[in-house]
DNA sequence: CTACAACCTCTAGTGACTAGAGCTTCAAGA
DNA sequence: TCTTGAAGCTCTAGTCACTAGAGGTTGTAG
């Protein structure tokens, strides 16, 4: 049996959070003690691991639920899962291509100023100001 | 002179969006008529661009009242932008760097699950379970 | 002059936490 | 057994950058 302080020791999830995640209703209610304090045994932290490494990946708590829930009707397709998974791989594959634009587009700012020189002047600002200098689009 | 719903097509900033901006110190406050209602000028106009593009591109608020700030005392070092601007592309990068760590773990996730079968066995949700499956760090 | 689109302010909601106040409980050492 | 203080509890509010909605007022075209 662990206490909260412990299971966020081990999984490396803070305890606010943990707490959060109960009540968003990610992690079932832990059982208690009399003195009302959390306590969890190794299904609980298995969960919590399972959250966590889908928050890593970048799965929103929507997703998450929908995952647990799939894990808990073993006997429902696992097309599910694939199609969460594959809609989240296409998020972060968009959230690359835009990111890879902002770096060029940054890039060109920072490389057209020396930084030398008053603000009057600056390139970067000059930038900022002014999209016809961009070469893609963003 | 300029109404809040023209300055908002022009610029493409939705009109709650452009009254943000002023209550949160970005824009100034805007002239207005005898019945209340705000009218800009070219300077609003290219003032709101400004803060599009750099919006566009990531910067916060934050950075933004920064460089603004800058614009209005042209007699001070552009090295500020210059370092404004660096931040960004550092952050840009690192989220660059951790998406494509991502990107690699989605798709080894999701390759190995042909969608078919029960959740019991599903790829994904065994992925997602144990860390151990992961070749990179996240 | 009228109709109504567009404007105004204010409050509250979003997502995923994080911080803090004010209180209670657990567990180790004396 | 008692004490102390770290760790727990609940509840509210704050973060960022908006977005939505209520309920009322103004501008302007016909």
């Amino acid at each position: 049996m662990f206490s909260i302080g412990q299971l966020s020791k081990q999984t490396g999830v803070k305890v606010p959070t943990i707490r959060y995640y109960e009540q968003a209703g990610l992690l079932v209610s832990a059982g208690r003690t009399d003195g009302n304090q959390r306590r969890y045994d190794k299904e609980g932290l298995e969960r919590l691991g399972f959250i966590r490494h889908a928050r890593d990946l970048g799965f929103s708590i929507e997703a998450i639920t929908a995952l647990i829930d799939l894990q808990q009707h073993p006997d429902r397709s696992c097309q599910e899962a694939t199609e969460i998974a594959q809609h989240q791989l296409t998020d972060v594959r968009e959230k690359l291509q835009r990111l890879k634009a902002l770096e060029t587009e940054l890039v060109r700012i920072t490389d057209g100023c020396d930084g030398e020189g008053s603000s009057e002047e600056c390139y970067v600002l000059a930038s900022l100001a002014d999209h016809q200098h961009c070469r893609g689009e963003h």
